[in-house]
DNA sequence: GTTGTTGCAAATACTTTGCAACTAT
DNA sequence: ATAGTTGCAAAGTATTTGCAACAAC
């Protein structure tokens, strides 16, 4: 349950780090919305919620709630990162729609086996992967 | 046969664009290894055997390269691209051992036909995918 | 009161671009 | 001759960092 409100405080005190309303601003705006934003997205978000921040708050908190699993940074090959949520922190790829820019989440058992075979087979084991399929729609 | 020699100038015609021993360099030095190399390092290998070339040309040169598929660029979330020459065209994709670094490409045709299934479920077609494992080795 | 945090602006890292000099055709 | 190419330096983009003012404890 680290997304419920208070564990915010918990993992800020864990760290060493101090609760300030910038802090709780920031993953409040990251948890209000499931979308796969940018920091610039998630910053100026903020910023028309009346609230003040720079980005360099925005990136340093990021990096904290990175650390600690409340937010999966992704790099969808853009040149920027993007950042989801983690709220109940099921592991899920990306399927992105060429057409529409559509990003849809999606899990596979048989994938995630599969990527371990391939991996013991080289004689290694999968610490993390990234699987991203980038798509069309299919024609009816 | 894109990879021959004198490919490149074919492409080059097809692209409406001019052969210099600048671009010849830059494909001929991509070529030369399979490493997964950055641009900056391309770029010191051209140097490094007595060309002169500009980091500009490196980039604008690669574009073309890339584009008329006799380079494969990619992103291993890093922060910056790395190239391979595609000498035989074969659909590959790498695991990258967060111990050592080395990069090792795998091709698994149950993996492909799993992915299309995927995005078929959802209503899409794979147009290109991005798979990437980060391992390490395995205790014997 | 002390120590961590913030915002700003400057720095960084990689890549792209404008432009005048240069070169392939 | 002329139109494309090059190298340089400046600009661009996303992100990080130094530092003085500021806020949490």
């Amino acid at each position: 349950m680290n997304q419920s409100n208070g564990a915010l405080k918990d993992i800020l005190r864990k760290e060493g780090l101090r609760y300030t309303n910038q802090r709780q601003s920031i993953w409040d705006e990251i948890r209000s919305n499931h979308d796969h934003r940018d920091a610039e997205d998630i910053y100026i978000s903020i910023r028309n919620n009346g609230v003040n921040v720079s980005r360099a708050t925005v990136y340093r908190t990021i990096d904290v709630l990175v650390k600690n699993r409340f937010v999966r940074k992704m790099d969808l090959g853009e040149g920027r990162f993007r950042y989801e949520p983690r709220l109940d922190d099921k592991h899920h790829d990306h399927m992105v729609c060429e057409e529409t820019g559509d990003i849809i989440e999606y899990f596979n058992q048989e994938l995630e086996d599969l990527q371990e075979k391939i991996a013991n087979e080289f004689g290694y084991t999968v610490v993390r992967h990234v699987h991203q399929l980038f798509v069309k729609p299919l024609k009816k």
